[in-house]
DNA sequence: ATAAGTTTGTGAATACTTTCACAAGAAACC
DNA sequence: GGTTTCTTGTGAAAGTATTCACAAACTTAT
């Protein structure tokens, strides 16, 4: 199989068939149809067999999918086959939820730190992480952690970000809407919960939808 | 102008464009141009103005936008001129987060109502709201209420998602990533965040693009 | 062993998005 | 007034992504 350009839109939807694929495991199948898996996760099946030929066949005609060995080949394809060490910078109310979050497991993620500038929080423990000062941040490099999750409130945000990238973190996951100083450096991934929010009442009015 | 079929990614752009309105007219412009906009935002400018140009042409060729107009039509767009009233269930780690959290404010929500079904948390205030039984959520109708923010643990999101519906809730944010019963009556958005820190390793580990 | 029924993987077709490129509008300057 | 400079709005072109449709691979049943 030849690899082509692997379009981001697959990417993305790999972690949704991974925990299609854990439900249907847990329900004890042992082989998985990408129709069945379509069907199970509300998407068209020739997707799901277009967005794994990229990487790759791991099915077999006739059959399906093995659900434990086409796991294993998703978590591989996106690198989760071993167990990821992240950070958390800003402890506040959501960066606390974050980190007693309990879905990260499933993907081999560990939040081994927390880290504040807020001199009253700093020493006190969440969940079995204890936040560390703010101003230490470098040291991550040598704690051989890549992967870090921004919770500080927005007008922090930039300044954790350049902070990171020193620290030489690889990947973010940020829930700060704000750094507009894009760096090649490292993958930014945001989530922005207001903005989501903000397109609900578009779809909800009803409206025309042609007006020549 | 004649209204086609507008893409939902123009959409999903619009409250980025605010937010980049919001911080450029607090910094004292009172025009901007889709070049500069387009800068401030780290996208290209083609873009924002074929999404304007969707909902119609709000520009001065020569001159740009003004920006406090540009913004009060975006709002217009997608419904946020009034303000949203909004219901929140599941009042665990991130439910309280959520509720605590500052920045629906800037996009006209106000998040009146919070419902749990662990006994011990009902009439128990969170921020300025009581938390309320889930068990009334039917009476959200009443109160004019349609739009909902879903954190509950995903074994129970199915069974909120269904009561929500029937409770006539017509959008729904929902940090659950789980039912499958799509249905019609609401327009649901999943923020699954355990799912966009997955995608993350994938991208940091370098891998030859192609190989023939 | 043949036929019938599944299901994969993928080229081709369709649909959707982004970017280009430029006519036309508006101000500034001479 | 004319020329230059800037900017919008939009068809057309280019680029991506999704869906269709079917040959080939495999199982089961008879």
């Amino acid at each position: 199989m030849k690899r082509k350009k692997i379009p981001d839109e697959a990417v993305r939807r790999l972690p949704i068939y991974l925990r299609g694929l854990l439900s249907l495991s847990e329900q004890g199948h042992k082989n998985v149809s990408s129709k069945r898996l379509a069907g199970f996760l509300g998407v068209n099946h020739c997707q799901i067999r277009k967005d794994l030929s990229y990487f790759g066949g791991f099915g077999t005609p006739g059959i399906g999918y093995n659900t434990e060995r086409l796991r294993k080949q998703i978590r591989k394809i996106l690198k989760l086959s071993v167990v990821h060490k992240a950070a958390l910078v800003g402890v506040g109310n959501l960066g606390s939820a974050v980190l007693r979050y309990p879905g990260f497991g499933m993907f081999g993620f560990n939040i081994v730190a927390a880290f504040d500038n807020d001199l009253k929080k700093i020493g006190r423990r969440v969940g079995n992480i204890t936040i560390e000062d703010v101003s230490t941040l470098q040291a991550l490099q040598q704690r051989k952690i890549e992967i870090a999750i921004i919770t500080v409130p927005c007008e922090a945000a930039q300044e954790t970000f350049n902070k990171l990238i020193a620290a030489g973190i690889k990947g973010i996951l940020s829930f700060s809407p704000c750094y507009k100083t894009g760096c090649k450096k490292a993958k930014v991934i945001t989530i922005d919960i207001a903005m989501d929010l903000a397109r609900l009442p578009y779809y909800i009015t009803k409206r025309r939808i042609t007006k020549v």
